[in-house]
DNA sequence: CCTGTAATCATGTAGACAGCATGTC
DNA sequence: CTACATGATTACAGG
């Protein structure tokens, strides 16, 4: 089918035209002839990588032309921004809205494609946002994720909110390939679009001891180490290409990095560049380690890399210089960087509680999409590695040929529940319980015709929940939201966390640090770390010191969970306390990409404790709100003086300390030139703008007080 | 007595959304 | 309940 014939915007033909796309693939004409430009809802099930995203681009691109605005719903932030980047300069205004990175909200509005994630979707509908109800076209990418037993439930409850408020919205569902897509659809009222067709020949295979078995043929492997995995990437690099190995743990994504980089051997100035930038940013060792492998050709990646490093892996492989990377399944779900090669070496991975556990079949697929980069090679090669003889069959059976798991709905999940119909009676969605209930009738949970009985259990048990927690009341059917409940609604925080921050500071006499620290990484919202038994030792020593400066109760018999918490606290508290972040990395055996994430979400709880400090707490209020801004800053108090200014961070305004100025005042008492000296010259001017503004600030307030106390 | 190395045992294990209001080195 | 790589500890031979 041709492009230039459908009915999009000239601007998007033309652009598809430059970057040489001027026919549809099958997968893509099968959705324009089930109905994509007349409105109807699609669920399209079809590969990574088989070009979903132009088939939504499309249909939004003709919405808007007339005259509709759309919602593009993704499931991580970093593929909120891959989207805005793509939608972006082809004639439409786009718009971005995740937590981290934000056009303001009246703004984004204005624009006629908002790309989202479904948590900040689910926020801006608990906060009322207006525009919100002129959607007339909702793209839900990897919709099959409604299956995640943490995150799924609220993907389905923001897809049932926005379709009872805009019953006349068009829906196009992009799903990996599942088991029972046709309930997914029907769900939906979508027309189901199923097809396996893909751009690049994707072969799937086994190896075992030097031959790859594919279903069709068999490709002999030079065995040069005594690694299989090894020798499956340097056969691939041999040949011009390059490798993602999909292993189970941090350890063995760096242990095989490693193996990679004196495998590989490789050198050259770019190379040498990339370790160079990783090394003069990170002082641990987990960065000298990848700045090593790196310089040779070969990465890891995972959770524990920085911004910086992350970024820079994905860079160099995508330069085509880096040959390898060694990956947890951060790059499986992440973003799209493509390889000729996948491996799939460990296909067990640990659960808590479980063992180890095979993983599924959707992430299997999940990860082979990755093979083959579409006009760059020839075709894809997903390799699984065979320990045995017989593994090879059962691999096949397992994976290969294994048809995708069904997709469930994860709604009847009580602790999931509990914010979310908190947040249907706080927004006025159900005033009743048989509105509750109604709603629900909606969900992708009854349509699986599950037990009805099992689900108003549940939403009885919720209900019970939220009114004595009197984050709700019932006057006969009549539920209303209480002044806390809607607060924690909007703070979009788990109930569960508000009643446990709640009740810990009303009978709270004094203020410290790591009492507040401590209460919120025990919450559910706050993720931990885990505690090995040398960190028991410092968990101890802390005890011994401390013990009375903690709010919660310390239980007799400390289990596993008060550790954790304990241990992170420990870890923020020296963050607030300006320990290095190599340091703290060597303390808790963490990466730099731990720090900031457990930064970045207690940041966010300790603003939420303080809203709720102000309803019952207030004599709190001030000390939490130093505290969020140490938190965000990484300072310790005698800088919050200094960390208002612009352009002054934590390292600056250490500096200024240091120098003996600890104010505003001293600052200005100090002159832009010994300033100058500390902080060089153009930083001072811009610090010394600042402060003549803050003069006039404060002239400002003096005399609005001095009319104010003439009145007075 | 010290050192290097092989055998043995205990240990630890993936990821990442949200508020708010603008700017780090 | 399941696996397995890693790092620590111990055992032991050789210098």
């Amino acid at each position: 089918m041709e492009i230039a014939g459908l009915p999009i915007p000239p601007d998007l033909a033309a652009s598809y035209a430059r970057r040489g796309i001027t026919e549809l693939y099958p997968p893509q004409a099968a959705c324009v002839e089930a109905g994509l430009f007349s409105g109807k809802n699609l669920l399209i099930s079809i590969p990574t990588a088989s070009g979903k995203t132009l088939v939504a681009e499309m249909a939004m691109h003709h919405q808007v032309a007339r005259g509709g605005k759309c919602l593009y719903i993704v499931p991580l932030r970093a593929l909120a921004s891959e989207k805005f980047q793509e939608f972006s300069g082809k004639g439409l205004r786009i718009g971005i809205a995740t937590g981290d990175f934000d056009r303001r909200d009246d703004y984004l509005g204005r624009n006629d494609i908002i790309v989202a994630t479904s948590e900040k979707v689910d926020s801006l509908l608990r906060n009322r946002t207006p525009w919100l109800a002129d959607i007339t076209l909702l793209v839900v990418d990897e919709a099959h994720l409604i299956d995640d037993p943490s995150r799924g439930a609220t993907l389905e409850m923001v897809i049932t909110k926005l379709r009872h408020r805009n019953p006349d919205m068009q829906i196009i569902g992009l799903s990996a390939t599942i088991g029972n897509p046709a309930d997914l659809a029907g769900w939906l009222d979508a027309e189901l679009i199923e097809s396996d067709w893909r751009p690049v020949d994707l072969r799937e295979g086994v190896f075992f001891q030097d031959s790859i078995q594919f279903a069709d043929r068999v490709r002999q492997i030079e065995r040069k180490s005594k690694y299989e995995d090894l020798d499956l990437v340097l056969d691939t690099v041999a040949e011009g290409g390059q490798c993602l190995v999909f292993v189970s743990s941090r350890k063995n994504a760096e242990a095989f990095a490693k193996r990679a980089a004196s495998g590989l051997k490789l050198a050259n100035p770019v190379l040498a560049g990339y370790a160079d930038r990783i090394r003069s940013n990170a002082a641990t060792d987990m960065g000298k380690t990848l700045a090593a492998c790196v310089a040779q050709g070969a990465a890891f990646h995972h959770a524990g890399l920085s911004r910086e490093e992350r970024q820079i892996v994905e860079a160099g492989f995508r330069e085509g210089e880096i040959k390898v990377i060694a990956s947890t399944p951060t790059l499986a779900a992440g973003l799209n960087l493509p390889a000729r090669r996948v491996i799939i070496r460990d296909y067990l991975r640990f659960s808590a509680g479980e063992g180890m556990l095979p993983i599924p079949v959707r992430e299997y697929r999940q990860m082979a999409g990755r093979a083959g980069r579409p006009h760059l090679d020839p075709y894809g090669e997903a390799v699984l590695i065979a320990k045995s003889e017989e593994m090879v069959e059962e691999l096949f059976d397992c994976y290969i040929e294994a048809p995708a798991e069904d997709v469930r709905s994860r709604c009847a999940n009580e602790a999931v529940l509990c914010t979310h119909i908190l947040s249907l009676i706080a927004t006025g969605f159900a005033r009743e319980r048989d509105e509750v209930l109604g709603f629900m009738d909606g969900t992708f949970y009854a349509h699986q015709g599950e037990s009805q009985r099992a689900l108003s259990r549940v939403v009885h048990r919720v209900l019970e929940f939220l009114r004595e927690a009197e984050m709700i009341t019932e006057v006969g059917d009549w539920l209303e939201p209480t002044e806390y409940g809607s607060l924690v609604s909007r703070l979009y925080i788990d109930p569960r966390s508000a009643e446990v921050i709640v009740t810990a500071m009303a009978d709270q006499k004094d203020y410290t640090d790591i009492g507040l620290l401590h209460l919120l990484c025990s919450t559910p919202d706050m993720p931990t770390l885990f505690v090995r038994r040398d960190d028991m030792y410092l968990l101890d020593r802390f005890l011994a010191d401390h013990r009375d400066d903690l709010w919660m109760e310390i239980p007799w018999d400390a289990d596993e969970e008060f550790d954790r918490s304990l241990k992170t606290a420990l870890l923020l508290a020296d963050w607030v306390n300006e320990i290095g972040e190599d340091e703290i990395c060597r303390r808790y055996n963490v990466g730099p990409g731990d720090v900031y994430g457990m930064v970045e979400s207690v940041a966010w709880l300790v603003h939420a404790s303080r809203h709720l400090a102000g309803l019952f707490a207030p004599h709190l209020v001030r000390p939490i709100e130093e505290m969020e801004l140490r938190t965000k800053h990484g300072i310790k108090k005698e800088l919050l003086p200094l960390i208002r200014l612009r352009g002054i961070g934590r390292v600056r305004a250490r500096r200024l300390f240091d120098n003996g100025i600890d104010s505003i005042e001293a600052l200005r008492a100090a002159g832009q030139e010994k300033v100058s000296r500390i902080l060089g010259q153009g930083i001072a001017a811009q610090v010394f703008e600042q402060l003549d503004g803050v003069r006039e600030e404060i002239q400002e307030i003096s005399e609005e007080q001095s009319t104010l106390s003439r009145f007075g």
